[in-house]
DNA sequence: GATAGTGCTTCCAGTAACTGGAAGGTCAAG
DNA sequence: CTTGACCTTCCAGTTACTGGAAGCACTATC
């Protein structure tokens, strides 16, 4: 199938599959025109790489779940250890963005949000 | 005072600071032998960057703000439409993340972790 | 056969906010 | 006078795309 089949299958942008294809996720054959033809192999992968995309892991983690998916002799071990990387990376994540929203959230609430110019959140951005 | 004099007051890296320059943010003096001298406005106004960006503002955020701060007939109110703005966006990726780590975390229980293949991580981001 | 419209191709540049490194000038101390 | 720390500029790389331009391919219609 064409590029575009592939795009509306996936949920994926053509130019976003066509950069994968160009960091090597993906190789497509090619037609004599010079379009890609995407088995649907390819398209498995495709769909593989958005969702796993979706759950925040990055490209090169990516290509490994990829690796290992293709992997018959896999160990769920190895999988498991990428995925709970990711999971402390996102829990790190999460605790540094409640932080700034807790500080954030107690500065809005303070800061009178009125013509006058004094402000709570000038104050505790400025230093000393 | 000098650069290196600046980044350890306001804990941001030189090079963040030459950046910071470029881009506008502040315009420290030069002197004869061509280094940058910074003033206490200067460094002050770098640390309200930082502690800015350490709340997760970006860059033109920042802008805004350092314009505001140093406007003394600012409203309160539009300090606070930024921060409120800011503050909405992180809620809106605290739940993002929030979701990925929910199911992240589901799937990495449900792995056995061991040296078989099956694995319900992989499974799920297979599509069909 | 000409034309229009859609889909495909490549390539270049830009995004956010730095960061690393190279090549080289400046300054204070010994 | 040399060493070392500090400063300068400039170029490239990071993450994962995204937008746009220029141009070929295919299909349908007149």
């Amino acid at each position: 199938m064409n590029i575009g089949e592939v795009a509306e299958r996936t949920g994926l942008p053509a130019k976003t599959i066509r950069y994968y294809e160009d960091i090597g996720l993906i190789r497509p054959e090619r037609r004599a025109n010079g379009y890609r033809s995407f088995s649907d192999a390819d398209a498995h992968k495709l769909g593989f790489v958005a969702r796993a995309r979706a759950l925040g892991f990055g490209i090169d983690e990516c290509r490994t779940l990829l690796g290992l998916y293709e992997d018959e002799g896999r160990s769920s071990a190895d999988v498991k250890a990428v995925a709970r990387t990711h999971l402390a990376q996102i829990e790190e994540k999460i605790a540094q963005l409640q932080a700034m929203r807790d500080t954030l959230a107690h500065l809005v609430e303070s800061c009178a949000g009125d013509e006058r110019p004094d402000c709570p959140i000038l104050q505790d951005l400025a230093p000393d």
